[in-house]
RNA sequence: GGGCGCAUAGCUCAGCGGGAGAGCGCUCGCUUCACACGCGAGAGGUCCGUGGUUCGAUCCCACGUGCGCCCACCA
C-alpha cells in the first residue's frame, strides 16, 4: 500500500466494478421490503454535469447508500428530460450555422436531425453522475421521450382533457420572436435595461387641449384602444369619458378611469394597448375595448405603411411624426426591467395568440391539502409555505408551445371543426365521424411530462411491479427555482392521476456559488467543472467538500473543503495502513478491554447515533463534519497513537479490535466517501461495503462522564508536558483518568488552578441566585452542580 | 411592491439563552518506523449598531445599517 492515496484508477475501478456486480442495480443488498426511492431530477438530454448537478448528486447518492446498507430495497432512478426549447435551440443553430433552417428542411427532417444529434452528443450526465460515484439504477434509465414515455404523458392530456379542464383560448402570452413560441412566465428572465421614456400629447377630439402619456415603446402606439387615468387622480378628473385622437393613426379613443393606472409615473396617464402589453390587455378585457395588432410573430411590424419594420424603426418613425407635429413632450432615460427569453434572451413580445390552457383549480386542491397536512414537506421549512402559496395563487398552465420538438399534443381537427382528443390516434372524428382528422402541431410544454416523471419511469400508466412497488417515493431534490415549475406539478400531477403524493420529502438544495459569491454561469466564465475538481482530487473529495458547505441557503463553492476530503481519504487510508500491517490472518473481533478501545467505540456509537439523527432531516454539513473529527481526532490522534505500542508489538486482540473498529469507521464513512472506504474494506474483506451492514448499535461499557475526563486530564498532561506529546501510549491515558493527582506534577498547575478557581466562582454564583434556581430548567441547573461539584473534586486533586 | 435569509477569528463558515468554536491561513517546534494531504504547541474575536425582554443575551424581540436570494410589477 502507497503511503500517499491515490484516488485516481481506484475510483474509476470501484465504479466499474459496483456497476458490473449489479450493486447499483434497485434491491441490490435489500434485507427487507421497505423501500427508499429517489428520482434523479431529470437533466436535460442536452446539459453537461454543472456543481448543482454534483452537489444534488452527492446529496442523493449519500441518502441511498445509507438506506442500502440499512438493508432498504433502493431505487434511484436515473433518466433524462427532452428539453423542449433547449435541444431545439442548439440544433436550430447548427442549421443556422449550416445555411439552412429548421423552416427550410421541414418538421419531420427536423425531428430525424434532433434524434440523430442527441444519440451522438446528447446524454453524457450519466456518464458523468457515474464518475461521481452516483449508484443509480442505470439499468433503467429513461427519457421524457422514450416510447412508453410518450404514452404516459399522452395518456395525461386526454384524462386532463377528460376532465373538461383544458381550454382553447386566446390570451395574451410570452411570445418568443426568435423561437416563435408562446413561453410561460416561469421562462422569461427579466434583466434591468435603459430605454427612452416618450411623453407624447393626445389632442382631445373637441380641442379642448390635450393629455400626455408616456411609453417606452412608441410604436404600440399605432395600436392604442384608449388613455387611461386613475378615477381618484384630480388632474385628470375632467379627462374621463372625452375622447382622444391617437398619434400618427388619427383614431378617437375614450379616456377612462381605470385603478391599475399609477398615478406617480409617468404623466399619470397610460395608453391602453391591449395587444402588446398584459396589462393593458386586462383592462382593455375588463372595459371591453377591442384589441389591435401591430406586431406580427417575428416581432416586425404589420400596420399599414410600417411593414417589415422592427420596433426599433418603427419607434423613431413615430416619435419624428410626433415631433413634427409638435405632440412630443420630451424623452427621458429609464432604467427598468424588460423580460427576456431565458433561452436566447431576445426581447420578449407580449402577444394575444391562440393557446391551449389547463386549468388549475381543481387540478391544485388536493396538491395544497397534501402540503397542508404535511403529507409532503418540504425542506427548508421556508419553502414549505412558498410552495403551498404558489399552488394557491397559480393561474391556469399554458401548455401549449410552438415548437416541434417535443409531445405533440394529441387533439385532432376534423374539416367541420371538431376536436377530438383521444390516444391512441383516433381514426375518425369523435362527432361526425369523418376520417380526415388534421393533429395539432402545436407541442406540450416540457415540464407537463417532466411533472409525470415519478411513475412515468415506472411504467405508469400500466399497473407495473415496479409502480406497485416502488411508488410513492420519499424523496426529491432540487433548486429553488423550480418548485413551481417541477414539483407542485409532480405532486398535484401523481395525486390526480396515480392517487397518492408521488414522494414525502422536497430537499430544495442550495445554489453553489463560486468562489467570489457570484452565480457559477458559463457566461460570466466563475462556473468550475465539477469533473475538474474531481480530476484534481478525487470523487470521494469532491462529494464531501461539497456535502460539507451544503446548507439551507446558497453556498459559496470551496476548494478548500475539497482539499479536506482528500486529506481525509489519505489519512484513513494512512490509518488503514497502520492497522493492517500487521494484521495477516487475524479476524476483525470487537472485544474493546483497554480504557482507549472501550472509548473509540464509544465515539464511533455516538458518531453512528448521530449520523442516524442528522441523515433523517437532510443535515449533510453536520454528517460531514462529525465524520472528519471522528476519524481524525478521535480514531488517528487518539485511539491509534494510544494502541500503537501494541500494534507493534502483534498483540493479537489488540489487532483484531482495531480491525473492527476500522470495520465501523468504514461503513459510517461510506455513504459519503464510497470509493476509498470500499478499497480499504477490500484489503481485509471478500464482501462488499456497499451492501454490508450499516453498523447497529454498539456495546462500550464505558460511562460518556469516564471519556470526557480522559480527554480533560489529558489536555492537561499535553499543556504540561509530563507527558511526551507524541508518545501515544496507552498507559498516558490510563494514567489520566486513575491518577489524577499526576497533574499535581503539572508546571502550569497554578493556571489551571487558577481557572477551577474561576469556574467555580461562575458556578456559584449561578447556584446562588434564588431566580436562576427557581427559573432555569431542571436538568440545567443539575448540569450546573454537577460541573461544580467536578471542578471542585478536580480542584482537590491538584492542589497541595 | 411581496417573501425568505445573512452579518461570529485574516478568509470560508458552524454554534443560537448559562464556559467564544472548526477548517484554511499565520507563528513556533518536530525528516518520531501509517500519513509533511503529517504531529505537537500557540497567536488571533467590543459574536454589525442601538434599544428591549431576562437573574443572565452572540443567541429571543424591536428598530437601524449593510449585504444576498426568490417572486411580482414596471406604461
Amino acid at each position: 500500500m502507497d503511503p500517499r492515496y491515490d484516488p485516481h484508477g481506484v475510483e474509476e475501478r470501484w465504479q466499474k466494478t459496483w456497476e458490473e456486480e449489479g450493486l447499483y442495480k434497485a434491491g441490490a443488498g435489500a434485507r427487507s421490503d421497505e423501500t427508499f426511492v429517489i428520482c434523479v431530477p431529470p437533466p436535460n438530454v442536452t446539459g453537461e454535469l454543472h456543481m448543482g448537478h454534483a452537489l444534488n448528486g452527492s446529496m442523493q447518492d449519500c441518502l441511498i447508500r445509507w438506506h442500502r446498507m440499512r438493508g432498504f430495497d433502493t431505487l434511484w432512478q436515473p433518466g433524462y428530460d427532452h428539453a423542449g426549447i433547449s435541444t431545439q435551440n442548439v440544433v436550430e443553430k447548427q442549421l443556422i450555422a449550416e445555411g439552412t433552417s429548421r423552416q427550410e428542411i421541414g418538421r419531420e427532417a427536423f425531428l430525424e436531425r434532433t434524434w440523430e444529434w442527441l444519440d451522438k452528443t446528447g446524454r453524457t450526465i450519466m456518464g458523468q453522475f457515474r464518475r461521481l460515484g452516483s449508484s443509480l439504477d442505470y439499468s433503467r434509465e429513461r427519457f421524457t421521450m422514450d416510447e412508453g414515455y410518450v404514452e404516459s404523458v399522452m395518456t395525461y392530456f386526454v384524462r386532463l382533457w377528460e376532465q373538461g379542464w383544458i381550454y382553447r383560448a386566446n390570451r395574451i402570452v410570452n411570445w418568443c420572436p426568435y423561437h416563435q413560441t408562446a413561453l410561460s412566465d416561469l421562462e422569461v428572465e427579466h434583466v434591468e435595461m435603459d430605454d427612452a421614456l416618450t411623453y407624447a400629447r393626445y389632442p382631445f377630439a373637441d380641442g379642448s387641449g390635450s393629455i400626455t402619456i408616456a411609453t417606452v415603446r412608441p410604436a404600440t402606439i399605432l395600436a392604442d384602444v384608449a388613455v387611461a387615468v386613475h378615477p381618484d387622480d384630480p388632474r385628470y378628473k375632467d379627462a374621463i369619458g372625452k375622447q382622444v385622437v391617437v398619434p400618427v393613426v388619427g383614431r378617437r379613443v375614450p379616456v377612462i378611469a381605470d385603478a391599475r393606472v399609477e398615478p406617480d409615473f409617468g404623466s399619470g396617464a397610460l395608453k391602453i394597448t391591449p395587444g402588446h402589453d398584459p396589462t393593458d390587455f386586462e383592462i382593455g378585457r375588463d372595459h371591453g375595448l377591442e384589441t389591435l395588432t401591430v406586431i406580427g410573430p417575428d416581432g416586425r411590424m404589420t400596420a399599414p405603411g410600417f411593414e417589415g419594420l422592427d420596433q426599433k424603426e418603427a419607434d423613431d418613425r413615430v416619435v419624428a411624426w410626433l415631433k413634427e407635429h409638435d405632440q412630443l413632450e420630451k424623452r427621458e432615460s429609464l432604467r427598468h426591467s424588460v423580460g427576456t427569453c431565458e433561452r436566447c434572451h431576445s426581447r420578449i413580445e407580449p402577444l394575444v395568440s391562440p393557446q391551449w390552457w389547463c386549468r388549475m383549480d381543481e387540478l391544485a386542491a388536493p396538491a395544497i391539502a397534501a402540503l397542508e397536512t404535511r403529507k409532503v414537506q418540504y425542506h427548508p421549512e421556508s419553502q414549505h409555505r412558498f410552495a403551498i402559496d404558489s399552488l394557491v395563487s397559480a393561474p391556469d398552465w399554458c401548455v401549449s408551445r410552438q415548437l416541434w420538438w417535443g409531445h405533440q399534443i394529441p387533439i385532432w381537427t376534423c374539416p367541420d371543426g371538431h376536436r377530438t382528443c383521444a390516444w391512441p390516434p383516433p381514426t375518425s372524428c369523435a362527432e361526425c365521424g369523418t376520417g380526415e382528422l388534421i393533429r395539432e402541431t402545436d407541442v406540450l410544454d416540457t415540464w407537463f411530462s417532466s411533472a409525470l416523471w415519478p411513475f412515468a419511469t415506472l411504467g405508469w400508466p400500466a399497473e407495473t411491479p415496479e409502480l406497485e412497488r416502488y411508488y410513492p417515493g420519499n424523496v426529491n431534490t432540487t433548486a429553488r427555482e423550480i418548485i413551481r415549475l417541477w414539483e407542485n406539478r409532480m405532486i398535484f400531477s401523481g395525486l390526480f392521476l396515480v392517487g397518492d403524493i408521488p414522494f414525502t420529502d422536497v430537499i430544495i438544495n442550495s445554489t453553489v456559488l463560486a468562489v467570489d459569491g457570484r452565480r457559477m454561469s458559463k457566461s460570466l466564465g466563475t462556473g468550475i467543472d465539477p469533473l475538474e475538481a474531481v480530476d484534481r482530487h478525487g470523487a470521494d473529495a469532491v462529494r464531501y467538500g461539497l456535502l460539507r458547505i451544503s446548507s439551507t441557503q446558497d453556498v459559496r463553492f470551496s476548494w478548500d473543503k475539497i482539499a479536506e476530503g482528500a486529506k481525509l481519504a489519505n489519512k484513513l487510508w494512512n490509518v488503514a495502513r497502520l492497522i493492517l500491517q500487521k494484521a495477516e490472518g487475524i479476524e476483525p473481533t470487537l472485544r474493546p478491554s483497554a480504557l482507549e478501545e472501550q472509548w473509540i467505540v464509544r465515539r464511533i456509537e455516538d458518531t453512528r447515533a448521530e449520523i442516524d439523527e442528522l441523515l433523517p432531516v437532510f443535515d449533510f454539513a453536520h454528517v460531514a463534519d462529525a465524520l472528519y473529527h471522528l476519524t481524525f481526532d478521535d480514531f488517528c490522534d487518539w485511539y491509534a497513537e494510544a494502541i500503537k505500542p501494541r500494534l507493534y508489538d502483534g498483540d493479537e486482540a489488540a489487532i483484531a479490535t482495531a480491525l473492527a473498529a476500522l470495520e465501523h469507521l468504514l461503513a459510517l464513512l461510506h455513504p459519503v466517501m464510497p470509493h476509498v472506504t470500499e478499497e480499504i474494506w477490500s484489503q481485509f474483506h471478500e464482501t462488499r461495503l456497499i451492501v454490508s451492514s450499516w453498523p447497529e448499535e454498539l456495546p462500550t461499557g464505558v460511562e460518556a462522564d469516564a471519556l470526557a475526563r480522559v480527554q480533560e486530564a489529558a489536555a492537561i498532561f499535553r499543556r504540561s508536558g509530563v507527558a511526551p506529546a507524541l508518545e501515544g501510549n496507552e498507559k498516558r491515558i490510563f494514567d489520566a483518568v486513575v491518577k489524577p493527582e499526576r497533574a499535581k506534577a503539572n508546571g502550569d498547575a497554578e493556571a489551571e488552578r487558577e481557572r477551577l478557581r474561576k469556574e467555580i466562582a461562575r458556578g456559584e454564583a449561578m447556584l446562588s441566585n434564588e431566580r436562576f434556581v427557581q427559573n432555569a430548567a431542571t436538568d440545567i441547573v443539575a448540569a450546573e452542580r454537577e460541573k461544580l461539584e467536578r471542578y471542585r473534586r478536580e480542584l482537590d486533586a491538584i492542589s497541595d
